[in-house]
DNA sequence: TTGTAGGCGTTATCAC
DNA sequence: GTGATAACGCCTACAA
């Protein structure tokens, strides 16, 4: 079914079947619904492809995603939804693409066969050859998290630094002298993300500027490398009465070390951190933190692109989101026992 | 950048840049050599619309998630990121597109503008009309799930029935007389769920078959559904000795209620079920259950509809998947009780 | 072994 | 208010 069928049907030319779909040209009001009824009859729709051909736009969006063997998060997860909702909204398809070495021959498909308008980079690392490739391209795109010099490029990030150091305040403020940040993996870290090393900073600059005494763990994903990372604090340093994280996937795990412990939050032990508000609330009691914006981040993200693509040469934009800390139940006073 | 360009700098025909890169045509040596050194130099890659547009096909499928506003389950996230992965090697790319009535314009464009060869569509109801709009536009499909007369159509889906049946046998033979069935929701039992309907029935079967007395509970997808769940359970019928569960987003609920009621699992209560391994081992203790395989199924999906793609005259293939049960710690003899 | 040319289905310019 | 036609970039049948 092609537009050469429909005119034909609805007796008119091909030009006036495209002018009565794309209204860019007056077409009598007639014509016009003597070509509808055709279409509807048909379900006919313009070939993709060659309206991509002619138009030198795809209509799509790339998503790029972090591997999706070592899971999503759940953050990431909402984030990824909130991109399909926005673009879906501004009528843009997203195609899906892996990151990863594996996935590289997938990543300049998309780029360089251009079956894409943009792209949203999710995951960046400070120093992220995935921008260099794309910039090389003048492929249009949108980082979440920023590089370690993001002059020039279009961004979305949450203040890690800065929310981190407010909650290093917050525990500072109700007495707690030594306090330990739970990041994400040692891997990560190492590989230069961006988040992580981030709350890094903040951590150190806020410990050092309330005097207290910080130990930062780096911790894998998931709950029991969250269950094992507060064993070991709780054991090298039982002084530390309150933790600060990064890692909402660890959460389920450090409940279950503190419940072995006979620790009860906040009571003996107080919590707070950054993390989707999903988690925050599932945990018991729910824990006072930074919800990470996730949905807005993409919807934020798909704005952003969509300007880039309209206007290649407009100055880059960037957003540095710092939510609130939401007050739940998991931070109290210190307890003071060994104080005095 | 164009195979013209290419082809120019490198001295020779448009069409022996083409043949060079697919090996059509026998190109001799030195030319290609010369060829490839100017693509490797500009980084040049078949655009793909115009490839698409003169091929007839976009080297693209389409995979289409529930609504991801209603959370994606682990299992889901699970085959998606297979399906991106299989895709991946096959040289495919993948759109995705949220479903829900408020994305039908997505669904269509998809459809009817040829975006893509083939469909993977996932959580089918049993009555589907995405089904029938495929099927009307010719677009090869592959279901996860199958519709109640899947005659015709491709589909990967795994054997609920069966499964929760030699759950329901399995607590037989342990002595359990009493036993409940946690559904998912009723919401996606009314719309017509497959699994969810399928357990109904496997369990309807199996507790008639050994005599046993049967309860079955609606459970939303979330952990605080869970935990309403269990209560509910234990206090509309305390005879209840295990319970079969297909609702693995509600596991951490489950844990949390029965904990709360002071029964231990599974000296006091037995669970068994059918969920994706990662939840089933992060239960404790870690749950016997019918470890659901969405990496394979996402696998087989793509492989099938590949084959579909290839051949649309083939003879419609499915799969029904019947995993092993995986006995971890979650099942015991019944209490005895309330017996003699 | 290589070159020429037509057409995939659109959109948009030009002509009426 | 509408029609004819060129072009987008690629692939491939045909010609040399």
């Amino acid at each position: 079914m092609n537009i050469g069928e429909i005119a034909k049907r609805a007796g008119v030319s091909r030009s006036t079947v495209s002018y009565a779909l794309s209204g860019k040209r007056h077409v009598s009001p007639e014509t016009k619904a003597r070509i509808q009824q055709v279409i509807d009859e048909l379900d006919y729709r313009p070939n993709a492809a060659a309206r991509a051909l002619k138009e030198g736009r795809t209509r799509t969006i790339g998503l790029v995603i972090p591997p999706p063997v070592r899971r999503l998060t759940y953050m990431q997860l909402e984030f990824v939804a909130s991109v399909l909702e926005a673009a879906s909204q501004a009528d843009l398809d997203v195609l899906l693409s892996p990151s990863g070495d594996t996935h590289a021959p997938a990543f300049s498909r998309l780029i360089d066969g251009r079956r894409v308008d943009g792209v949203i980079l999710m995951e960046i690392r400070l120093q992220d050859p995935r921008v260099d490739q794309l910039r090389k391209a003048g492929m249009p795109f949108v980082t979440i998290g920023h590089t370690a010099h993001p002059e020039g490029v279009w961004w979305v990030d949450v203040d890690y630094q800065g929310l981190v150091g407010r909650c290093v305040k917050h525990l500072a403020d109700l007495g707690h002298r030594d306090v330990a940040l739970i990041n994400r993996s040692a891997e990560m870290l190492a590989d230069g993300y961006g988040p992580g090393l981030r709350a890094q900073q903040g951590f150190a600059q806020a410990v050092a500027q309330y005097g207290l005494t910080g130990f930062e763990y780096p911790c894998a994903d998931d709950a029991p490398a969250g269950d094992a990372c507060v064993e070991r604090i709780l054991n090298e340093h039982p002084e530390v009465t309150a933790a600060v994280t990064v890692n909402e996937s660890a959460l389920p795990g450090f409940q279950r070390a503190l419940q072995r412990a006979g620790l009860r939050v906040p009571a003996d032990f107080s919590l707070i951190g950054v993390a989707a508000q999903h988690w925050a609330e599932e945990f018991q009691p729910p824990l006072t933190s930074a919800d990470v914006p996730a949905v807005q981040m993409g919807a934020e993200a798909v704005q952003l692109l969509t300007e880039y693509i309209a206007d290649r040469a407009a100055a880059p934009k960037h957003l540095l989101l710092s939510p609130p800390i939401s007050l739940r139940d998991s931070v109290s006073r210190a307890r003071t026992l060994e104080r005095d």
